[in-house]
DNA sequence: CTCGTTTTGTTCTCCCGTTCACAAACTCCT
DNA sequence: AGGAGTTTGTGAACGGGAGAACAAAACGAG
């Protein structure tokens, strides 16, 4: 009873929280695979980490591990998943059903990691008679009560980029404090709620460097 | 004729790198909207980011803007471009024709940001029939010939997690050296070949962590 | 029970990135 | 021309994360 993580460890730094999913996806990896014990060394390389970080991550979670054995597959993927939040399902609205809309209602690994998308929301009338896996296309003025009804706090917008701004303000006004933007525009929302941003066309460009760069021989130094 | 960036600033740091097609963007949308010029402090609001961060980023370029006026939009805009890269097309594969792919496909916001989709591969023989955003579905068997002939350097992957690291395998080999992952699996490539990875349940579940901790008011210390 | 082996958890150091703060440089007004 | 006002570019302080290195703990053999 000494005075170790009384509840869990709070403040877990934002780089290891961005890493948690990814280990949680090795160790369910390793258990379809039937592992049932693995090291840091082992995990990490499954997670293409280095074995020190992953060690460090692990340790503000707790201490999960057996030394001079390591760690329980099953065990440590549950407490990941718990300290991430996904043991329940948490409720999912996405607002766009165009070309990106459909793929990420179609998307099955939402399910399988515990996202529940409740509705389907397009401001397009024309979209509202179609059934996209198995949920109908609703009006986007559906918004609150579905918030309401759902319980959900976590919105998804693929809409194009000039309406990304109002819809996350209505999803605000709704109650939603976590927002994952697909839209290439950077949304401005009050305190307390969350935005994550995912833009292809960014990783591109920043593959575009690197790739310009490589073209350029390395120590080519152009004086003449 | 001292000694200033003879070429180009060499090394410009990844974050750095990260946020220039932020700027690109930010940049763009006000030329469209008519401005000229703007102050760093206007950018960096439209960029979302703090002023110094943005006057630090854009003097790793070079000295683009006056003192006491601000930054010529369209200059700026051109020397960032040319420092990325996209002021030339980059020919790109899409592997994996499914759900995601045809999304992929039909963006337009590829070519408008330089990237021009040269071919759509997939290993399904049932989707060569298909066309795609103009393009018809190849077999994944023509991925050298079409990396050769069009000099392409980057590639996407769409393809279910079990088949990415075959697919990237075949890319490299074939002279790929920039690929953008969708698949939720850890890719091994050897040196000198990027990758940068978009995996939307990875984001979904880094906000259900933030999200778990809102509910538990903040200060509530569940000690008895 | 003791020793050697294995592997974790943690400490320490270094490096990268962020932010503040200010001098230098430019414009405009008088 | 000179001074006031504005805005850039950068030096310096600061904080957080990455990785090396090691002590502590568990296990098994004898
Ligand atoms: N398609 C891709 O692969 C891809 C890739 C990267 C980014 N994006 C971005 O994702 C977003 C969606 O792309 P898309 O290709 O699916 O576009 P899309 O035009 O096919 O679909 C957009 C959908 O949003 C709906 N919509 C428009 N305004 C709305 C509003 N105010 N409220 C609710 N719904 C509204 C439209 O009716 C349409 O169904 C865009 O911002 C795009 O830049 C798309
Ligand atoms: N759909 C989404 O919104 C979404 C979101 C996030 C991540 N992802 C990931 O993106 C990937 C694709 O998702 P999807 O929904 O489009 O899947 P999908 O099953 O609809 O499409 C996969 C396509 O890849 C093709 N394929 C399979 N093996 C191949 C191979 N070896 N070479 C070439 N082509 C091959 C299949 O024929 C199929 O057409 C998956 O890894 C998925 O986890 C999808």
């Amino acid at each position: 009873m000494t005075a170790r993580t009384p509840d869990s460890a709070r403040d877990i730094p934002e780089a290891t929280v961005a890493r948690l999913p990814v280990y949680l996806r090795a160790l369910t990896s390793l258990a379809d695979d039937g592992t049932t014990t693995c090291s840091s060394e082992e995990l990490a390389a499954s997670a293409g980490v280095n074995s020190a970080k992953l060690r460090k991550d692990l340790s503000y979670l707790g201490s999960y591990g057996t030394r001079g054995v390591g760690y329980d597959v099953e065990y440590l993927r549950y407490q990941i998943a718990r300290e991430i939040g996904v043991t329940q399902d948490w409720p999912v609205v996405i607002v766009g059903i165009g070309n990106l809309g459909h793929a990420l209602a179609n998307y099955s690994g939402f399910r399988s990691r515990g996202f529940r998308v409740v509705a389907l929301l397009d401001a397009d009338p024309d979209r509202h008679d179609e059934v996209v896996a198995g949920l109908d296309v609703r009006s986007f003025e559906d918004l609150e009560s579905i918030v309401a009804d759902n319980a959900v706090s976590i919105g998804v917008i693929a809409t194009p980029a000039v309406a990304a701004q109002s819809v996350a303000d209505r999803m605000v006004a709704a109650g939603i404090t976590s927002i994952l933007n697909f839209a290439p525009t950077v949304l401005s929302v009050p305190d307390g709620v969350d935005v994550r941003k995912v833009d292809l066309s960014i990783e591109l460009q920043i593959l575009a460097y690197h790739e310009q760069r490589k073209s350029v021989a390395p120590g080519t130094e152009v004086v003449s």
